[in-house]
DNA sequence: ATAAAACCTGTAGTCACTACAGCTTCAAGC
DNA sequence: GCTTGAAGCTGTAGTGACTACAGGTTTTAT
């Protein structure tokens, strides 16, 4: 009979917290696992695997229903790959997407600090720069 | 008497949302305005510079605590302006941080796609490399 | 045998909104 | 002046992806 471990192991052995991953349970990203006599979840090495698999997609930024559709596509490996290949493509662009929006977040904010000439509040550029409109994107009508 | 508009034309002027800034109103970001004979709110030109500013703040990636901070510095105006310079730096250090987070992922994604050779699921390059661990911080032992 | 650590379920809290239900009020056209 | 539809009101619930807690049971180590 195979070798299982507990939920804690398994969280320590995954690098995620117990918690999510009775999470990841409730939600369906992660199968039932048996039980033992006193009702505590057992896990095999597959368990593992579809874990980090979650966790991985996780760390890249993939939503959970992003992930549970590779899950089901997985499911049918005769399929096409075409599906699996755009939920990754579609990330690649979410992801450049935010970098572009952070560097000019990076770039607003330093403007703000290097204005700051370290007074009172009263003349604090920190708080004058968000009050008006810098490299804003957002539709509003001008300050008076 | 001053000109007062609805909440409706605060919300078109800002570029923001009705729902938005009754929410702000009810965590104390935006102070309550008058009412009108309706009980319907009326605001002037001062919740405008108001609004503006906590919008371009949350823009930039601050929190709502942080803008309360921020808030709370302005009625201060003859303190030193050390405290919004920090919580400016503070944000500025998370920006690149994440940037820099953003871009792991991006080679990443980059990576799994590229070597994706539009198989069948089965030896889909895109599922595989989540299962497995290529520029991955997390600690987890090896899968086997 | 006992005590502490780990586990269980179920519920509530987090953040920053967003959406809805079921009303009241306002503005424009006739 | 009347009607109608848009806009406003309050209060509550839902979102995503967890996280925390209360109050119990089971396992593990001594």
């Amino acid at each position: 009979m195979e070798r299982t471990f507990s939920i804690g192991k398994l969280a320590e052995a995954s690098g995620s917290k117990v918690e999510t991953i009775r999470y990841y349970e409730t939600i369906g990203l992660l199968p039932e696992p048996e039980r033992n006599a006193g009702n505590q979840r057992r896990y095999t090495a597959r368990h593992y695997d579809r874990l980090v698999f979650v966790l991985h997609a996780r760390d890249l930024g993939l939503s959970i229903e992003a992930i549970r559709q590779l899950i089901d596509l997985s499911k049918h490996p005769d399929l096409p790959c075409a599906e699996a290949d755009e939920i990754a493509r579609r990330q690649l662009l979410d992801v450049r997407q935010r970098i572009a929006r952070l560097k000019l977040l990076e770039a607003e904010l330093e403007r703000t600090l290097s204005s700051c000439s370290h007074g009172t509040i009263a003349e604090c550029k920190v708080i004058e720069a968000l009050a008006q409109c810098g490299a804003c994107e957002r539709h509003h009508r001008p300050t008076r």
